[in-house]
DNA sequence: CGCGACGTTGATTTGCCTCAACGATTGTGG
DNA sequence: CCACAATCGTTGAGGCAAATCAACGTCGCG
């Protein structure tokens, strides 16, 4: 499967497209080839794109005091990148995303999206729809994270995404998870 | 402004709807009333509403080993209760869905719901906008419960939602700060 | 080679939990 | 209308989970 392809395939599971409509949307957006550690976007400055991921893998994180990461999620072949409260509503972003990998994603401005919306009413529904899964996988992590200690959800973290356990390093794992990387290496030890 | 016009007010914020689209739209829901202390949902059981409340609040929890509560969020007037997880997959719920004060909600069915979108396709667009909106809040709190500690939230809570911490019980503001009572208790005695 | 990124380990401290005991308030059935 | 239970909040003692700080080893890379 092409790169092009996954965004066809995923773009179905939500709503029927013709092959012809699928090359209309597809015209809204472009392609982006990004490098290893490139940033595309920075705190304080506004999301006007949304990005979907082709290959490569991104971090979305927060930046506390200029010294410690926090991440919000990482996003990954089929994910979306983008601040959706900073594209909404047009405000700065209080988030950073940046490359894990070299990284090809497709990208469409807030501008773009609009006209999509405007004249392809079905992908209102896509949209939607993606945003309910988002919704959903987002809740789960917040229960996971009033519920469980860390050791649990680093081990709910290796089940839900064993090949991201390889690509990622542990430190950044961490700042997921919401621990220290010291003591994340300490929870691996123990789990020997 | 009586409980039926904010649900007006609250979906013109959204998309433009004249008074008899409105009108058709509220005839996918219908009001219910419900008691104090009373489950709309509980673990186990299959989503199949969504509900818009008017009056009132309640609890959307998980619940540890039939022992702890973790709260997911507090919903009052224009907030939408339901499991969205199970709403659109079908699936058994793992939350459970209780009203703290006498409530007055309007309801809607899985069922009538996929009937609204059929119907009114301008209704795609209200519930895409909602989910974002959902999205971004939640994603708000979690980049809270990664960063801050106890203190710091229950700060951020009161802040936001001033009102709410008024009309909830402390222990359950507990439960949603993902902390004990105990410490919210001594929180709270710190900050005099 | 030398430096920066990454990971490990130990010592100490701190945030928060658990358990237990105790008022105050509310609700409820007799 | 009282009695009693249930709910709610507070406080203290002790313990554990996880942070912080510091030191050190390894690897890849300019």
């Amino acid at each position: 499967m092409t790169a092009q392809n996954l965004f066809y395939e995923n773009v179905k599971k939500y709503v029927d497209l013709s092959e012809s409509e699928f090359t209309k949307l597809s015209s809204f957006y472009h392609t982006k080839e990004i490098q290893r550690n490139e940033m595309i976007l920075s705190e304080g400055e506004i999301c006007d794109f949304e990005g979907y991921i082709l290959e490569g893998c991104f971090k979305i994180f927060y930046n506390e005091d200029n010294v410690k990461e926090h991440i919000l999620y990482f996003a990954v072949e089929d994910w979306w990148v983008l601040d959706i409260g900073s594209f909404v509503s047009g405000n700065p972003s209080k988030l950073n995303i940046q490359a894990l990998e070299d990284s090809k994603i497709i990208m469409i401005t807030k501008e773009q999206k609009e006209k999509l919306y405007d004249e392809m009413p079905k992908t209102e529904r896509l949209f939607r729809l993606m945003n309910q899964k988002a919704l959903e996988s987002i809740q789960l992590r917040m229960i996971s994270m009033l519920n469980k200690t860390a050791d649990k959800r680093y081990l709910e973290f290796k089940n839900k995404y064993p090949t991201l356990e390889q690509r990622i390093p542990q430190h950044q794992i961490a700042a997921y998870l919401g621990i220290s990387h010291e003591f994340l290496s300490k929870i691996r030890r123990k789990l020997l």
